[in-house]
This record gives C-alpha cells, structure tokens and sequence, in this order.
DNA sequence: ATCCTCTCCGAAACAGTTTCGACGTACCCA
DNA sequence: TGGGTACGTCGAAACTGTTTCGGAGAGGAT
C-alpha cells in the first residue's frame, strides 16, 4: 500500500497522515482533538504533517451545514456595527442560522489571524466588515472551502470575492450640496482613517460636490480622524481654529460629527447657527442628537442582511451573481444645518 | 413506554432506535441529516422515536466541547447590548470560544422558543440578557444539559440559575442624592418598563433617596419609559409639562435621558441651566451628548465578561460558585446637572 | 535482578455517514 | 395491454473518525 504515493494527494484523510507520519490512525485523531496521551514529539511531528495538508476537519465535513456563520468586525466598539450585526441576525433568524461575533483587534499582542478561530467551531461562512484582508487569510479559507463576503472592504478586494457596501462617493456629494445650497462655501471635512475605501469615496464625492460648484478645495479643510467622537473632536477643534473657520463641516460619519459638536460648544460656536453639521450613517441616536443630526443614511442593516443573503447563497453552492452591491445613501435633513448667517464669523479676506 | 425508561437513558444510538422502528442504521441516520431519500411515512416514524428518545446528536458528543456560546439579547436595538456583547466577546476570544448572538422579538409572528434554535448548532452554554425565561424553556435547557447564566432577569430566576447584574438600587439612590445635593427638590422620574427587576430596583433607589432626604415621594412624578429614546422622550415631555415641572429628571437610562434632552429643547429648555437630567449605563456616547450626561455608569462590558466566566466554569463541570453577582455603579458627574437655579421655573432670557 | 509505575501507542470495538445498487412502483409510449 | 423507463425508497457495505483498554517499554526504587 505504501508503493502509491499518489494516495496522499488525492483525499486528506487521518490514516493518510497516519501512514505518512508512521503512527496509527487513532494517534492522529488523539492529536487532532487534543487528547494528553501522545508524547510530544510524536504530537509535533503529526501535527506538522496535518497543517501542511491543511487538514480541516474532516474532508466529508465538508458537505456538512453546520448552520452557523461568522460575522468578523474589525473593533466592536461602535454602534454602527451592531446596526450592521442586526440585519444579519434577521437574516439568521430566519434561515435558521447562527450568527458568531467576533472581532479582530489590530493593537492585539496575538496575532493570530481570526481564520485560525474559524476552525475551531466549523462555520459555513464568513461576513467580514471593515477590515483588512491578506491573501494567506483569502487561502485558508479558500482551502478550507468556506465562503466569504465583505461589507465596507478597505482594499478592493479580489474579483471574485463579493463585497457589500453603500454609495459612498454619492452619499458625500449629496451631503456637500446640501451645504453648497445653504449658502455655505467654507466647508471643513473629516475624513475616516485615510486608507479605507468607503471613506476616500466620501471625501471624494465631497471634492467633485465643490468643483461643480466652482467652489475651489481647499486640503487644508480636510483632516483624517478616525470615524468615532474622539476623531471628530480633535480634528473638529483643528478646523474651527482656523484663521479662516469653516461655516459648515461635513463630519465623515455620524460619531465624528458628534465630537464635532462637542468641539463647537466648548468654543461657545451653536449648531446650527454658527456652524452647520452634516453626519454620515443615520445612526439611531442621530434622531436623538441635540440638535437632531442632518445625515446621510446607509442601510446599515440592510447591508447586512443583502451580505447575509449573498452569502447563503454560496454557501448552497448557488454561483456569484454580483461581484459587488451598493446600497443607496439618501439626506436626511434635520436641524444641524442651516443658512449661512448674514454675518458669519468672516475670514479675513 | 412499554420499555424501561433505563434503556434509553443509558444508550440512545441510532442503531438501537432503527431496531425499534424497524429500519436500518443508515435510514435512521438520514432521517437525522435531513437527507431526501427517505419516504415521508418512515421518516415521520423515526423522527417521533428520535423525539421519544430525546436524541441530541450522539450521547457521546454529550462531552465534546463545540467551543462556542450562545448570547440572546431581549432585543438587539440598543448600543446597550453591544456594550455586554463587547464584554462576552473579549472572553470568548482569550479562551477560543465564539460567540453566537441571536435576539428574541417579542412581537415576533413565531412563538417558537430560542431554545429550539439552540438545537440546530450545539452550544456549550447560554447567557440570556434581560429575557424573560419560561419554565418550559428551562426544562429544555436542562434536559440538554446546557448550562445557563442570566444578565439582568426580568423576573427572579430560580436559586440554581447564577446570575449578573449591576447595583441598581445604589445607582438610583446615588442619581437622586446627587440631585438632592444640588438643591432640586421636584425630581422626575422616568423607569423602564414596569416588570424588568433592575428597572424596579433603580426608582427604589430614587424613592429612598428622597425619603432619607425629607422630600416626599410623589408618584405622579414617575413615569414607566421603554429604556429607549422614545420612552424618554414621551415621558419626559409629560413630566416637563406638569404645573409643578420638575427642575431635574433622573431618566433611568442614558437613551432615555436623550429622549428628554430632546423633550426640553423643542420646550425651549436648557440643559442644565433649567433642567438638571441624569442618565444610567454610561454609554459611550454619554460623554459626547451636548452637554455630555451625568449618568451612573454601569460596567456592562465587564457584566458581559463576568457573565461569560462564570458560564465557562459551569461549562467545565465546576460547582456554581456564586449565584448573583452585582458589580458596583457609580456616580459620573458631567454636565448635565447643575444646581437649581434661583428661579426655577422660569424661562431665562 | 526484580518489581513497580507511568507514559505512550495501537488493536479492536464503536458510532455514524456515504455510496451504490436492488427493488418496487408509477408513468409513458407503442 | 405490455414493455420500457424513470424515480423514489431503502439497506449492505465500505469508509471516516472516536473511544476503550490493554500491553510494551522506559525509568526508578528496592
């Protein structure tokens, strides 16, 4: 039986590794589940062995649905992620489906990759939210056969992996002409962290709102924060120092915006009269804002169910109908913008 | 029933229930898997013999560790949650566990339990996050042998179900002393709803607050909210529009106490300079409200985490060792709250 | 040397899944 | 009506993986 050495490659079973590494069958399932019984240096050698078959759980697992499905955020510190964990759950809901959480922390002293995690409880697929993607992660779970979806990826992600998100670029100049038509024509934006796609779309859309309104863009109005309130506040403060202070800001997103605000009161500067705000998100506490914050929404949730959907799709072996879906922003205008005062506080010109 | 409730308590495998429905080991497993190939006669008998046995995927899984927890939020609507699920996460991530979130809905159309959803992906444990819990749901649990840990009940569990929650009745005692102390004398109140235990236990608080201070205690300044901005906001409106208005309003909950930020704004109040209003939970965006919120702060990450640990060892198979924990509140003074203005119903101008 | 103990491993029994072919029935067509 | 075809249903056998249990061998104590 040993004279084929053909057999190895075509079917990653245990006895496989077990004739490879020279011990036993129930030896190497011993090592697979952790049993304390096998020596260490038997446990080394066998397990060396498994991870370069990449052995995942079994090869006939593979048609096994085992009605989960993980959702990977990167951080799950903000609200707008559970917007996001909502729509997924309704969808899980209601096709009988788990839905596991987790969150990759990129200052964390282990860097084990989160597909690492993935094996432990076999999932049928992955929605990953915001962050980064290496191309070893890609192959382990190509390998591993798991499909994946991303919602908000931060670099364009390969073609053949689907991806959910909304009409940044739009969202942004729709926000910006709304504060062109207030009268508004030093506009400040803050940015999200500079390397994310959908907030480069947003300022993006920003720029091109101005240009057609021959309005010229100005970088220094333009900061990076970091898409939460402390972000807001800081790069808030920077631009209502400015010798020539910006009437209006457009916030990046609805957590920058309320820093922003806290920005403002601290200078005695009210919203909207002395400072419009537009946010990005529609979060619930937008409504809630003091003042009710004017936004642009994201179906956040919907994102999450469309991701869902698309994934479950996969999942049943349907084949990728869209590579990539964007839900449509829309202005919600509330009482954070206004007109531009008569007399605004003038830079000197 | 006509055989010895011993027999399938010892060994329920799928060869003995094919003996006893009179069709092969193969077929029983297919009904199992849900595969197509079984006639719907054989499979409605085998399924009942499965139901009869109570078969739960193999008595010897029964020891096999899936790695994964199921956390089930009363709802999934409020950054509330996302701040227990944070605390959860973090452990399940320090002890490669995932973490299955899922949401009940009330005014759901399928009455079906969560625990039956539960069935579908086998869960080492529970963490149930103020939900009410049936007996019927119980007995599920425990006949599967799943252990359970409950965030915040609505309603006393039973002495066996170790739960976690804050020090709702210090919390509210210290809100109102903080009010006291600033010289308010007509305190609102607004709770959640009625029957939730932590809701109950925080006007407590407020009423013996005032007692100890001399103040009466008038019921027609208490209002029952839903813990969300609407709640704060309806009921806010109506404490702010009785004759004798309120000159600060403990809210009960952060989202509530925007609700009634939102209350005194379109009355032409300020905050809180004609109203002091006090929130709980400690949200983050508590401290980026305009003006940021005096609040109790509720250490809900590490409720979740608390939580988690104690299910772990429950899981492990060690003897519950605490069966209520309460982690300490505290005071947060910010800007909301401010003493009584010399005249305080008035209207400044 | 002898005995004891403890670690490590595999034979065998066990649990469950999948493949594949047999059997019977229903349906279609001549 | 008869023959052929298609399909649904089921189980034998082969397979994958898990657990138990006993035995070989190393090392230490006497």
């Amino acid at each position: 039986m040993a004279s084929l050495p053909q057999e190895r490659r075509s079917r990653t079973t245990l006895a496989a590794i077990a004739a490879e590494a020279g011990v036993s069958l129930p030896t190497v399932s011993k090592v697979v589940n952790g049993r304390p019984d096998v020596a260490p240096a038997t446990r080394a050698r066998v397990e060396r062995l498994l991870h370069e078959h990449n052995y995942s759980r079994g090869a006939l697992r593979r048609h096994h649905r085992s009605g989960l499905v993980d959702l990977v955020f990167n951080g799950l510190d903000s609200p707008w992620a559970v917007e996001i964990l909502r729509g997924v759950e309704e969808w899980g809901a209601t096709h009988s489906t788990g839905v596991a959480v987790s969150a990759v922390r990129h200052g964390d002293a282990r860097p084990a990759s989160w597909t690492s995690a993935l094996a432990s409880h076999d999932t049928d697929g992955v929605i990953l939210v915001t962050s980064e993607l290496t191309g070893a992660q890609l192959g382990q779970l190509r390998s591993a056969g798991i499909p994946l979806v991303v919602i908000d990826p931060v670099n364009p992600p390969p073609p053949d992996i689907p991806s959910v998100g909304a009409t940044n670029w739009a969202g942004g100049l729709v926000a910006t002409e709304h504060l062109l038509a207030l009268g508004h024509r030093l506009i400040g934006a803050i940015a999200g962290p500079g390397d994310y796609l959908c907030s480069v779309a947003r300022i993006d859309g920003y720029r091109s709102a101005l240009e057609r309104a021959g309005v010229s863009f100005d970088p220094g109005l333009v900061r990076h924060g970091d898409f939460h309130h402390e972000g807001g506040f800081a790069r808030g403060g920077e631009l209502l120092d400015l010798p020539g202070r910006p009437t209006a800001i457009f916030a990046g997103s609805d957590q920058q915006a309320f820093g922003v605000y806290e920005a403002a009161r601290q200078r005695g500067l009210r919203v909207p009269e002395d400072l419009s705000v537009v946010g990005f998100d529609e979060l619930p506490v937008a409504r809630w804002a003091s003042p009710p914050l004017t936004t642009i929404r994201q179906p956040l949730a919907e994102m999450g169910r469309t991701a869902a959907q698309m994934l479950g799709e996969l999942v049943d072996g349907a084949p990728l109908r869209s590579t990539r879906i964007e839900l449509s922003t829309e202005l919600i205008v509330r009482e954070s913008t206004a007109a531009r005062a008569a007399r605004p506080s003038q830079h000197p010109s």
